[in-house]
DNA sequence: CACAATTAAATTGTTGACAATTTAATTGTA
DNA sequence: TACAATTAAATTGTCAACAATTTAATTGTG
């Protein structure tokens, strides 16, 4: 009962399961963070912020995999609603640092309460979390461009 | 050497790893299907119909977990490019019925090269696949909507 | 039968993702 | 020191994702 067109069907693929599940934990952020006026891409953006309490665009990007086609506008959002600020750095001006400013710090606490509320929808034992992250990261190492 | 903001750091998430790896392996499959015209939704969107032959927008979006403010205009371009046809169903004119054309039939053989290139590109066994399977299912569950 | 409720798809508007290009600052080198 | 090469961010343009609303067809019910 296999043909040779099995591999081309959506429930025997990795990628459609990864691509669902992927778009499934970001919807179900999105109520969590709807009060505090952030996207999905937003909050993680604010989540190296609360790491690094500084930094530019370019690291920002290769932390969050994302470019500056990308960051710009969602920085500019950030700072529109005063979580972030951005300045050109004194020593080279090609650099734009992020920064948060008072507000944006004040965000982590809250979004402590979030995480415990996520959590809550993440159904896997220690064991199977540590195995997925570890199953991720090696398909991640075996996508990543080869430069 | 742990706080209570460890929680809030991008490499203790399991929805980080989620969010780049999806993104990773969609970035991968973009040079293979290039050639064919194909974006990766309009690919997925393809391999339901070279399963059902014949499908309303409704059963596509809930298979592909997309809505119609998606799908409309992905169907549309499919439709230029000549690999679907849209119809409104005869007995119940709110239907579009999607079908596959002889040049969306054909792209089948080729897609399955495609798919050939990305299993190398996937480096996980047999065993690991099927458990990545399985936790993204489990995850897929806890976050799925409780209507 | 009439009309309210429901359903399916399309539309509108916002945010992301990313390739490709442009602009401006800095660095390397002839 | 000039000026080509490089680098960082911004810009432009296309496609996707999704909430909210609209349009049109169908169904259910008084």
């Amino acid at each position: 009962m296999s043909d040779k067109y099995d591999c081309l069907k959506l429930e025997n693929q990795l990628c459609f399961p990864l691509y669902a599940c992927s778009k499934s934990v970001t919807r179900r952020y999105r109520p969590f963070l709807e009060p505090y006026d952030l996207t999905y891409t937003q909050y993680i953006t604010m989540m190296v912020l609360w790491e690094e309490k500084e930094i530019n665009v370019k690291c920002l990007g290769e932390r969050l995999r994302l470019d500056s086609g990308t960051l710009t506008p969602l920085l500019k959002k950030l700072e529109a609603k005063n979580y972030i600020s951005r300045h050109r750095a004194l020593n080279d001006e090609r650099n734009l640092i992020i920064k948060l400013t008072p507000d944006g710090e004040a965000l982590k606490d809250e979004m402590l309460k979030v995480q415990e509320q996520m959590s809550k929808c993440m159904p896997l034992t220690e064991e199977e979390a540590a195995e997925l992250y570890r199953l991720l990261d090696k398909l991640m190492e075996g996508t990543k461009e080869e430069t």
